[in-house]
DNA sequence: TATTTATCGATATAATTATATCGTTATAAA
DNA sequence: TTTATAACGATATAATTATATCGATAAATA
């Protein structure tokens, strides 16, 4: 698999596609670019750049095997491979994640959460003390760390995470996170989506 | 208030500076677009030009009045104003959202769920018959509805949503929603999320 | 008081991302 | 068998977004 110079938009977009082959898998053998494109209102030319990163079975006139595509953005999107991760946050946020059960699906397995409240900690319900982090990430090859913590603590959380071999953080407070270079950060910003929200109400009802 | 012409991307960088300005507000009485550039680590010319977007009141040499900003940010960004929102979608992930106490900080109001599962109705609990939702809605006269619903029922909720009056959806699934122009959707695609960590990890461990 | 400095706002350039165009090819219809 | 068409990939253009540059200005220092 070659997962080199692909940008994030493109990226965000491939799990759409594969959520729409999926729902009309049984209607086309093949299937457009134009079509797809349709579908999701986006550009057929755009749609077609981002299937050529993950595919190169396009046949013009016939398009893509839709199952073939179906396949290749599965694996391209690690799908098939579990990756597993903590979270560190116990709160409602984090809890509630850790109790989603759709995640599996993108290949995601949150084993174990951590928090720095001793009331919090329950090993029955999977939740440690944060003292306990560096260690389970070692042992068990911990590469994905999600932060949910209030804003002031993300930046200590983080860091830590990084000492502990994590190499992809998925941050759900609301701040900038310093890292090395090569560890990615992927915010989860809820706060940022709420602007937007509110921002397009205050254009409609003024 | 003049919300007009601002970039999707200034509008969700916003908020990382309203939190970044809260937790140095008894550091500096001013500051200035360089230093916030530098905290967040972001370029100082793009803070600058966002920050113009939601305030006038900058001086060379000084920068600006820390409290002003924080308030014209919290204005901007409708912190202030409460907007009543609700929920379609019972599962883990709508109740999750349902008990994050969070948003209350950013305005929003979650009066009650709605699914159309009649096994997970409780009125207690907040969480009604979907058929009850196009009332509820008009009545408590909602603009921001919330989709947490699975993929495959996500448009159709979507139509009943714009059907009911609301202006603005906060979208957890991961389709692309066709609403009227004037209708704003704002996804909060985890799988997008997901895929773009998955992705580093790929590059990284190969 | 003159000079230096930090910072602003405005404008210009660069980078990224999205869209349009064009030549080619596989299938279907005439 | 020829012609038409849908769709591909490649390349070019347009739009958006980010960054750099520059003159002006308020405060600090010489």
């Amino acid at each position: 698999m070659f997962h080199l110079n692909i940008s994030k938009s493109t990226l965000q977009r491939l799990p759409l596609y594969l959520n729409y082959l999926k729902s009309v898998r049984d209607k086309y053998v093949n299937i457009s670019a134009t079509i797809i494109a349709d579908a999701l209102k986006l550009n057929d030319v755009q749609v077609r750049k981002d299937l050529a990163s993950v595919s190169s079975s396009g046949k013009p006139k016939v398009g893509y095997v839709t199952e073939d595509l179906i396949k290749e953005l599965e694996d391209f999107l690690g799908y098939n491979t579990v990756n597993n991760a903590i979270i560190v946050g116990a709160g409602k946020l984090g809890k509630a994640l850790m109790g989603y059960s759709g995640f599996k699906e993108y290949g995601l397995n949150i084993l174990m959460a951590f928090d720095s409240d001793p009331k919090v900690i329950d090993e029955a319900e999977r939740i440690m003390p944060i003292e306990k982090l560096p260690e389970f990430c070692r042992k068990m090859n911990i590469k994905i760390g999600i932060i949910t913590v209030p804003a002031q603590n993300a930046q200590e959380v983080c860091d830590l995470l990084v000492e502990s071999g994590v190499l992809a953080i998925w941050n759900f407070a609301p701040v900038h996170l310093r890292v090395p270079e090569d560890i990615l950060v992927q915010n989860e910003n809820m706060a940022a989506a709420l602007a937007v929200l509110s921002n397009h109400l205050a254009e409609k009802l003024k």
